[in-house]
DNA sequence: CTCCGGATCCTCT
DNA sequence: GAGGATCCGGAGG
């Protein structure tokens, strides 16, 4: 067989794309036990995923989601959650911390899923060395800003194609049992108290990062 | 174990 | 100019 001068993708590519092109909110759920594989300069870290969170575009009348970046429609910084499935959208918040989402969606539908959680299965040394004050291998990516800073995820990988080199995305040979839902972290939604449980996690995991409700803002 | 505040700066209004 | 899809360390039980 002879091969492309133009990079084709892999049938194992397009059938993850495909998959991520699905609603955010059902998808989540399905990439319990995906693995991301960051290839940086200074070697390999793969995450499995055990926990995450769904986000959804402005305009879906059934479901607004205060809550999502996009909420008030395109802005620069969240530009790529506009655009195709399966790349990051990584944003700083706090003056100190990144934190990723894989794009899901057709284009021009803005919704992802917040990497909130994770297990270091390879390139524990450097995942270690990126994150020196964690006090055990099960607090490497316990959140979504240990989690990024585990993988060497920045502002700069925003946009970027996440099934493609220095990235690959694995999902799980099977749906993995033992699911659990909730709602989201740190988002008050409507009020606080209706928040939609579009929060997954594998039941039970010690990786899951420890449950903190959303603040409630007083007007 | 839980609770609480400080760090620190990008992004959008 | 305000506030954040957070993390960490210290104080108290």
């Amino acid at each position: 067989m002879t091969v492309s001068s133009s990079h084709p993708a892999s049938e194992d590519e397009d059938h993850v794309r495909e998959f991520l092109t699905g609603d955010a909110r059902e998808v989540a759920p399905l990439l319990l036990g995906a693995v991301l594989t960051h290839h940086s300069p200074d070697g390999p870290v793969s995450v499995r995923i055990t926990e995450l969170e769904a986000y959804m575009g402005p305009g879906d009348s059934l479901h607004p989601d205060p809550g999502s970046h996009t909420f008030r429609g395109p802005t620069r910084r969240n530009a790529p959650m506009f655009g195709p499935a399966g790349h990051l959208y990584v944003y700083f918040t706090y003056g100190m911390h990144s934190c990723a989402n894989i794009v899901c969606g057709p284009s021009g539908h803005a919704s992802a899923v917040l990497l909130r959680a994770g297990e270091i299965v390879d390139g524990l040394p450097l995942a270690l060395a990126r994150r020196p004050t964690s006090k055990s291998a099960k607090d490497l990516a316990s959140g979504p800003a240990r989690l990024a800073t585990a993988l060497g995820l920045t502002t700069a990988d925003s946009g970027r194609d996440a099934l493609t080199h220095p990235f690959s995305l694995e999902l799980p040979p099977a749906p993995v049992a033992g699911v659990s839902a909730g709602p989201r972290v740190g988002v008050a939604g409507d009020g606080g108290s209706h928040d939609y449980p579009w929060r997954f996690w594998l039941t039970g995991d010690p990786t899951v990062s420890r449950y903190k409700a959303a603040k409630v803002r007083s007007a």
